[in-house]
DNA sequence: TTGTATGCGTTATCAT
DNA sequence: ATGATAACGCATACAA
């Protein structure tokens, strides 16, 4: 339903946007050069307080505001960074743009959002900001593997900073992320500790560190026997991998899983309740991330926090920190600490 | 936990961005004009195909891409557009803005994340951007009362979208937003045909049209006798408000409650759970909004769903419609169906 | 088919 | 204390 208010008469007809002062109206009208009326707004050198009083009073006249886009072309930057994300609906992924968008705003830095869907040319194309130079650096929240090669040739060139993900075989970045090993071991010893044995893994894809971590921390510390299946991250897959198992008999008498994201873990036990297996009666579960819904759902999952608005702020902060001087950041990596919450899906096994 | 790489000798001492490739140095290179250059890259005019391939081997090897901010300077637009709203993380509002971010790509714009926190100072800056003329236009998701004035001043000299939320008092807008007294009736009827008559109504601040039509039509369709309370849209207001009531017995025999977000509903779940009340057993709860977790939490809440999506996207498309002309949009509502999800949190009120 | 000159709006440099 | 001029990097009107 739309319905448009112009015939009504209710607005007036000024459809195209009438040129805005410039620099040169105002000091025309002023009776002064363009550089003092610069100097006047920047206060960058002495003018005379008679001629700034008349200067502003034309610029409050005139509505002038100096045009930011002239001043980036003449400074070189525009600070403005990117955040490039797979799925901001992701409460993860929107936890950590508020976390970058806090952190830019602070530094008097603006924020292009950058939502790729996993897509590789739409990732391409808003790579491509970066090398036109509209915006200063790069905030990379992504590990989709098809833009490895891509980002390599820009990192170095341009700040680049990675959040979250590091990206397999790239070397030289600064990153920021959660400490993914440590999770998959506070994982590990808490089934462990519950009596678990053998308990199935839901891994990300092959290609992602952090999954590559999260399931060794886990395997290490749990000790038990772990079959693992290879997932996406997404809630059907985790679905999908367990109900294919249960069907095929290959679930066996295990009587754990750890999902490496919490979508898979609602997938999981989704495919566990229309089994009719019981959730953490008869198998336990736990996620990796601790979204929202996390606590939400019933029974309550068991999972890893992330502290996803700490891996924004922090990625952002850093990357700023070196972009404001115009430098490339140097390889570093910040770690932050992850915690294991322990809620309803996870219980001792039971006695067979 | 931060670890600096660069004493490792990991990375190569090169910490300034050297000059990026201008058109001028590709021109000199190839031995052409910048004009020949910018025409072989643009199309815009015919080029010799010797020259052209001469000129475009060069912008190879030179790995030259355009300045786009000089291309916006000439342009006089940045094909930029700003989204603000008060609060990412929140996932009304990440859908929404997976709506405007879907449209803007689609139509090559970039999209600048504008996240406010409800601070009005916060939104004034983002405002600024739109008159430094660094974005092409915004798309508004706010209604937060401070900056009406501010709002009227650049509406209609600059190109803006309201997307949910109506601006009290503000004329001549082009808005995108869900019928809300439409969901308002929807739960009126759903309650009243329950068989409650007695409601207690948990509003958004005052100033907001969006939830005086809910409200609206809420009381029209239900019939019966309605408190209403004013809150936040927050969870701890919801939270309170009902606690409140709850404890100085101003709740009476009231067997229902109609919060005007999800949010102020989980926070009236959580004073009734603590209160010992039972629902839907004896009081029923109806949300609005329809965010993730409302099909999530136990019991699953009623509520009514809107197109957050859509909205955003529906904005954005439109906004963009009028911006890449150059033009300023003429005042038109677009109304976005709603959806009413008959969940777990409401039933017939217990006989009494 | 190609090149020259100009302008977009600002700030920095160099003069006065 | 103030101004003239150049430069940022591109696109285009005009000329050849």
């Amino acid at each position: 339903m739309t319905r448009d208010l112009r015939e009504a008469g209710l607005t007036q007809q000024r459809p195209v946007v009438r040129r805005a002062a410039s620099i040169k109206d105002v000091a025309a009208a002023a009776g002064v050069s363009p550089t003092t009326v610069s100097h006047v707004l920047s206060g960058n050198r002495p003018v005379n307080e008679e001629t700034a009083a008349r200067v502003r009073g034309v610029v409050n006249r005139l509505g002038y505001v100096p045009a930011s886009l002239a001043r980036s072309l003449q400074a070189g930057s525009t600070s403005v960074i990117g955040l490039l994300i797979p799925d901001i609906s992701n409460t993860f992924f929107a936890e950590l743009a508020k976390g970058a968008e806090d952190a830019a705003h602070d530094l008097g830095y603006g924020l292009i959002l950058c939502n790729t869907e996993f897509d590789a040319d739409r990732e391409d194309r808003y790579l491509g900001m970066i090398r036109s130079r509209f915006i200063d650096g790069m905030v990379y929240a992504s590990g989709s593997p098809p833009s490895r090669r891509r980002l390599e040739a820009l990192m170095g060139k341009f700040p680049i900073a990675l959040a979250d993900e590091e990206v397999e075989g790239l070397r030289g970045a600064l990153i920021a992320g959660a400490d993914h090993e440590a999770g998959g071991r506070l994982v590990g010893e808490h089934l462990r500790a519950l009596g678990h044995r053998r308990a199935l893994m839901l891994t990300g894809p092959r290609d992602l560190r952090s999954g590559a971590a999260r399931a060794h921390g886990f395997v290490q510390a749990f000790g038990g026997e772990v079959v693992e299946r290879v997932g996406d991250f997404k809630e059907d897959s985790g679905y999908r991998l367990v109900a294919e198992l249960l069907d095929a008999g290959g679930f066996e008498d295990r009587t754990a899983v750890f999902a490496a994201n919490d979508l898979m873990a609602f997938g999981a036990l989704a495919a566990l309740r229309e089994a009719g297996v019981s959730v953490p009666g008869d198998v336990s579960v736990v996620g990796f991330d601790d979204i929202r819904a996390a606590s939400l759902v019933s029974p309550s999952l068991t999972t890893v926090h992330q502290p996803a608005y700490d891996i924004g702020r922090t990625a952002t902060a850093q990357l700023l920190q070196y972009v404001s001087r115009g430098e490339v950041p140097p390889a570093s990596r910040h770690t932050l600490p992850v915690e294991l919450k322990v809620r309803g899906s996870t219980a001792p096994p039971a006695a067979r």
